[in-house]
DNA sequence: TGTACATCAGTGAACGCGCGTTCACTGATGTAC
DNA sequence: TGTACATCAGTGAACGCGCGTTCACTGATGTAC
């Protein structure tokens, strides 16, 4: 019954926005408004709960995507085919999409459990890369390869930010290098960054041809990454 | 009068975010409602003038950091104090930013006159690579430089997709070889997909030293530009 | 097999609020003669 | 210098709508004896 409210909810979100009306939801559920009380204290715990579910779904479909390679040393097939995912799930859900990565909604404040939600799709993304470093496939920093790039001598590290990476390291892919968790966040707001923009309408009049376009941008990101 | 209508609406994106309201604006600038559409024909005027002002308020900073290089022919310089430019700008009026580059308003679609002012940025983005590309100054797609990298020979254009940069050059940048173009477009990507996914939350428990990683990202787009 | 009771999903009315937009109007200011 | 008129910014009431949330309630279903 909650699992019909939140479908019909989603369905809402399509045409509304997040501006999500519980009266609405509850029109097209054919009960009178009051009835959804019994299944959510409030309409923010309603959207709390399909922010819950999207970023699940989607972590989900990325974490198939990548298991679905079976030679997982495969470290650019495995990347290619979860970027593939998330494109694919975000134009399909696209104001679910914009929920999770969108402008943020006015008054709503995301709770605590959203954040462990947030953070499963990056540690199957982080995982592609610390599998290719334990399996020492992936370039040293040093070496004259593509993602070698950004570790010239002009691009040192900041302490700050060479703590950031530290940190998020060890809440994301415990033992990866910090050089190529750069690398990797370089290619997350490559994907993500592209994503939004085509969603938000950004490629209009730019790019029609954007599955080709989008290719093209992921093996980029793949040879930054060393992949 | 229109002037401080607007001011006022400016002050309420920041914290409503689109859902702007015609009754609060009013309120707080002690009129009744209906005063406004002395000035304004509807809600969605209102909001069509904001993201108008905005679009113009965007170009002409970015527009004015670039001049700010006096040597012409410091391509470098001119791209990371325009994108510097773009962030400073972003981060200082979130709530414009998202207007522009955000998820879509449910419901309100942009006029055509927003189209234009829309893409004055990128032709002051791209005027930095015409510039460059008519001095000499830029790698050819063959040479073995950081920009080349994109144009080995598993990166053929599709025709689709070389057709979609040959029109956006000549909308944009006439001139300007579509390999460049197409750089341009990654470094655009990575440029305001860094922006959004800061501005909306995205970096949070990720990286907090946003300056510096800002730095290097960019600096990483300059290399892919050949700049 | 039949009665008494508890559970609980959904109802309907109401509260108090906000919204965009319209319309006839007031009343101050400026202009023409 | 003084009167008549036009302009026009802003008013206030109203229309019709939607919203989230509360609360006492109905009435069907299931359970216990």
């Amino acid at each position: 019954m909650t699992d019909e409210i939140k479908a019909v909810a989603r369905r809402h979100l399509e045409t509304e926005g997040a501006n999500l009306s519980l009266r609405a939801v509850a029109r097209d559920m054919g009960m009178v408004s009051s009835a959804l009380y019994r299944y959510f204290a409030s309409r923010d715990e309603l959207l709390t709960a399909l922010i819950l579910d999207a970023y699940n779904a989607l972590a989900d479909v990325v974490a198939a995507a990548d298991e679905a390679v079976t030679d997982r040393s495969r470290l650019r097939a495995r990347w290619l085919a979860a970027a593939h995912a998330i494109r694919d799930w975000a134009l399909a859900r696209p104001a679910e999409y914009a929920l999770l990565y969108g402008s943020p909604v006015p008054g709503y404040v995301a709770p605590e459990d959203t954040v462990a939600a947030a953070s499963r799709i990056y540690i199957v993304l982080a995982r592609i890369l610390a599998d290719g470093f334990a399996a020492g496939a992936l370039p040293a920093p040093e070496q004259d390869r593509p993602a070698a790039l950004m570790f010239g001598p002009s691009l040192r590290l900041a302490d700050a930010l060479r703590a950031d990476l530290t940190r998020t390291t060890s809440d994301i892919a415990p033992g990866l290098p910090e050089q190529l968790l750069f690398a990797g966040l370089t290619a997350w707001i490559q994907l993500f960054g592209h994503v939004s923009l085509e969603l938000f309408g950004q490629f209009n009049n730019v790019v029609e041809a954007r599955d080709e376009f989008f290719d093209l941008q992921l093996e980029l990101t793949a040879d930054l990454m060393g992949l």
